[in-house]
DNA sequence: AGATCTTTCAACACAGGAGTTGACAACAAA
DNA sequence: TTTGTTGTCAACTCCTGTGTTGAAAGATCT
């Protein structure tokens, strides 16, 4: 075989799934992930290969583009989340009670999977204009989340635990704002810890910042 | 004078000031707008020229590079911004109400300086990553504003009038999120208009969302 | 009409980033 | 020791986007 042709060793290591490749592949992603946290849209390969202590082309042997890497952050952030959703929509908690978890699960995921998530929320607008296949469902995915919250709210308002004098598109747009805004201002560092934030979030949400009269 | 020596020749133009030139220039400035809004940060000069039915180059009669462009458009926004909230602190209204008038008064800019409020939003994150003298004094105007909304919110908390069991700095982030998240669904088409778009958001942030007891 | 100013544009130079090639060192296996 | 495999890298090619040049049409004034 020819030395070279990165691209079929690289489909080669890959199929053949040894460890060692495997582990050094996630750390690259993770490396990346930070990276283009920090740096947004305009990270270049030589940024990544800078973080990694390695050379540009290297990284060639383990992803095919840069926009394959983008790829890989992003779905490992998406699936979590969508995982996690799912798991609350299903469990027998009372509406109110399901959107305070659902708020928790989504604040404690953004703060553990910190850049994969920051990622995420900071290139879909751009996914969303691709048309590619994977593009195409991502965007998919991401609606698909947004209508099972939806369906939650939607649920608490017929069943008389929310307020039905409010738009619910509106409520829930309102309620992933609140959520997603994190990426710009959560860091590991952050003086309150997820759970304190979590519950602040879900206070405001269900019960108003006003003093009751 | 050479016939060429855009830079010159542009210095000249906007040093005079004819209304000719700088209508067109502003006509320009919200063709940028609306295409640096639908095609976020890839949008290259060619499509901004596209839309005005121009050709790239002379665009340099009226800007001296993209990145002045980009300036233009966040700062008309930013400016608006700023203004609108200063006269809300100085009223004489009631905490809540002081609230209630500031979400309004977001909400309602956004939908009026749409694309420019849209771009700003976008663009903030990858600004602060600059250092240029205009990026730092971007950065500074947008933590003046931050700083206000969070004084009237301590305000609140010590007249009593606002809840003080929560971090106020988690709380002004969840506001501002609920209302600068609209960056990624706001449109113009939108079924809600924006009084009841900024009813809602003010509704649920003092009052909460689920039904009293 | 002739001179002059305003606005446009085709063509170019330049820079930087993505992805590819072909080899090479290190280590393991035979 | 020879052979093969794994991971790395210097040196390309190619492309795209920015900003500039020099000139040429249109508009305006005299």
């Amino acid at each position: 075989m020819a030395s070279s042709g990165i691209e079929a060793r690289r489909k080669a290591a890959l199929e053949v799934g040894s460890a060692a490749y495997l582990d050094r592949r996630a750390e690259l992603i993770k490396a990346a992930a930070n990276v283009f946290r920090e740096r947004g849209h305009e990270t270049t390969l030589r940024d990544v290969a800078d973080a990694l202590g390695t050379e540009r082309a290297s990284l060639y042997y383990y992803i095919g583009s840069r926009e394959e890497l983008l790829q890989a952050i992003v779905s490992e952030a998406l699936d979590r989340d969508l995982a996690a959703a799912r798991t609350i929509k299903r469990s027998k908690k009372s509406t109110p009670e399901k959107i305070r978890a659902l708020i928790s699960s989504m604040v404690l995921g953004y703060a553990e999977y910190y850049p994969h998530m920051n990622v995420y929320i900071e290139q879909i607008g751009r996914i969303a204009r691709q048309e590619s296949a994977w593009a195409t469902e991502v965007i998919e995915e991401t609606r698909k989340y947004e209508e099972l919250v939806l369906g939650i709210l939607r649920q608490g308002q017929k069943e008389g635990s929310l307020r039905d004098d409010l738009p619910v598109n509106v409520v829930s747009m309102a309620l992933f704002g609140t959520i997603n805004w994190m990426y710009r201002w959560y860091r590991p560092s952050y003086p309150e810890t997820p759970e304190e934030i979590a519950r602040t979030m879900a206070e405001i949400f269900l019960g108003g910042f006003a003093v009751k009269p």
